[in-house]
DNA sequence: GGGCCTATACCGAACGTTCGGTAATGTCAA
DNA sequence: TTGACATTACCGAACGTTCGGTATAGGCCC
């Protein structure tokens, strides 16, 4: 009969994913992952065989299901767009602690991981942000060329005001690109 | 003005080749080779940044230097056939310490190096060995085919008896395969 | 019911390697 | 002659990873 995890593998991926989210991958040492999850580093390696990289790999996966799951799919949902729109910026001001946290995709994405393992899924999934939005905006009324420079608009106001809203120390560039989300995605 | 180093390389490599020669390649952690050499190891890498690897390189090369110089020109002298071969044999009693240490080659081509980045130079050291052999039981009277084999011989009771003589905790198998190379170089 | 077994979780110590320093020394100018 | 400078030697601490253990727990058999 094995020993009981100390840890589940919801909590730890959750556990992991502040410390990727907060200093990205480089930044994110053994010794930091070991510390918010308080297992060993020898028992990172057990739980994650794939090591460091691994780690990373889940957590990435398991954030891109999030947002599929609590972007994505309210903007493609059936129903009054207005209430489609608010259900998604509320999930992205919960994902994004009010502007308070960073997002992974960036964070685990700095110029020296181009061409890293991490690069096609951060890709695939900025692709269905845009394709998101750019279907919603269709939906309301804009042309398609039109719609898709509102989607890439919508994925840009919110990554930009997130990196504001920490240079100037203040959530609010964050708050005002939720709000704007609706004048950019209809006509 | 730089600092002056604290052991020059010649004894470094010295050092280095000593647990090289009695440990091999995967026996020889950089723990173990820092107290040999009275280095740390983040030293270790300043006098070689290729690491480990280059270390044992760097051992190698100075040991088949060595063996040419010493081993192999000796047997393709010029003079008296008996006192080259006594030269040779006096400079492989002095590498061998009597029979009392392993072989750089034997020890550095464990079967996991197979493959490995020291097996072309440690292939090349041995043909180099053999053939050295054989040219020398040519101009002793073998015909060409005897001569080959006269010349792999030689080579192998040299290692053979060296493997042996650790075995038995007797070095006594080295000393009667030195003295053998005589019967086995003169037809 | 208790002891053994089996399987997995966990970890101390070590591995090879790198980072970001300090140490040592001769030269040169003031 | 002394202090600053420049250059290389050296190293403490940390990095990501693995080895060879110990710990935990339920099931099963006696």
């Amino acid at each position: 009969m094995p020993r009981p995890a100390s840890i589940d593998d919801a909590e730890l991926i959750a556990r992991l994913s502040g410390v990727f989210q907060d200093v990205g991958y480089e930044g994110a040492s053994l010794a930091v992952l070991s510390d918010a999850t308080g297992l060993q580093r020898a028992s990172l390696y057990h739980r994650f065989p794939g090591g460091k990289q691994q780690m990373a790999e889940e957590v990435l996966a398991s954030a891109i299901d999030w947002a599929v799951a609590n972007v994505v799919a309210p903007l493609n949902a059936k129903g009054d767009l207005a209430q489609r729109l608010a259900r998604a910026r509320a999930n992205l001001n919960e994902l994004y602690g009010s502007g308070t946290k960073s997002c992974l995709l960036n964070m685990l994405m700095a110029p020296r991981n181009l061409g890293g393992p991490f690069a096609p899924a951060i890709k695939s999934a900025f692709e269905a942000l845009v394709n998101a939005f750019a279907q919603f905006a269709r939906e309301a009324g804009h042309r398609p060329a039109a719609a898709r420079k509102a989607g890439e608009r919508a994925v840009t106001l919110i990554q930009g005001s997130l990196v504001l809203a920490r240079g100037l120390q203040n959530p609010k560039p964050f708050r005002d690109a939720l709000n704007a989300l609706e004048e950019e995605l209809f006509p």
